[in-house]
DNA sequence: AGTGAAAGTGATATACG
DNA sequence: CGTATATCACTTTCACT
């Protein structure tokens, strides 16, 4: 599929705030509702839009701290774990990647003591790395045209 | 803020589709849309809801991968590397951690002379790791209540 | 803090450039 | 692929509880 000019401003809007109406975005973009409204289907139908998301606040939700774990997982144990983490109820983000290390998990947790259980939960699967962190310096930035 | 029972619905489902209309939340976790409005509202006002956002997919348009990149910042170089990495496109999020590794981001990518590209860009600010994305196994999983 | 009703605005389907 | 119109749904405000 095709993503002409249009759709660009179409998906800046979306991703700036998925919630705008349509007949705003439509204002703002020069069309109207309708148009609006069938170019945002085609783009859900394309799999260019893969769905819509609402930032909630781990912090002001009583979680304590976020940290990412990376996994470089015993020999066998990358495939059960695989299926494992999708039931951790703390990640909230979970790459597999090249290298040595296998896994990068972002997690949200309530204390430390929280942060030891789960790691605990961890180590049949392999050995960690833990980095608390410390601020979120670029949060979940747009993505944009290629130049 | 107190977060309630029916908070934590709404939270569920605007987290599931931040497009879903108020009326269509009001029925799901029963009460009437005007109560779902000033419920938002207020959890907008407090920041737990921080913001809106639609996925957009970077192999979809166009960019080959993902990949994420740690840099081990050398001595008075993170400070400029915190202002600089907000003017890069390619960095879709950028968390500052504990540890001797400073910064790790997540970065989308057209092809690997981007990469190079992308990683020559960084070594005035300190030494990179780089690590491709193979595959996002848990994305943007819901923020749950605390048990 | 939630409901119900009124008024305004937005979404959707259809007909037509 | 877009607009224009009409109908229906949703949002917002407000009086009441």
């Amino acid at each position: 599929m095709m993503i002409d000019e249009l759709n660009w401003k179409i998906l800046k809007c979306l991703q700036e705030n998925a919630r705008m109406s349509n007949a705003e975005i439509g204002r703002r973009v020069g069309v109207t509702s309708p148009a609006v409204s069938e170019r945002i289907k085609k783009l859900e139908d394309a799999e260019i839009i893969q769905g819509y998301t609402t930032f909630v606040s781990p912090l002001e939700v009583g979680y304590q701290f976020k940290a990412l774990i990376t996994l470089s997982a015993f020999m066998g144990m990358l495939k059960p774990f695989l299926e494992k983490v999708k039931t951790y109820d703390e990640v909230v983000n979970c790459y597999r990647i090249t290298g040595n290390e296998n896994i990068v998990m972002e997690v949200v947790l309530k204390n430390q003591r929280h942060l030891q259980t789960f790691i605990d939960q961890l180590i049949i699967f392999g050995e960690t790395k833990t980095q608390i962190v410390l601020s979120h310096v670029v949060k979940y930035s747009e993505v944009k045209p290629i130049k």
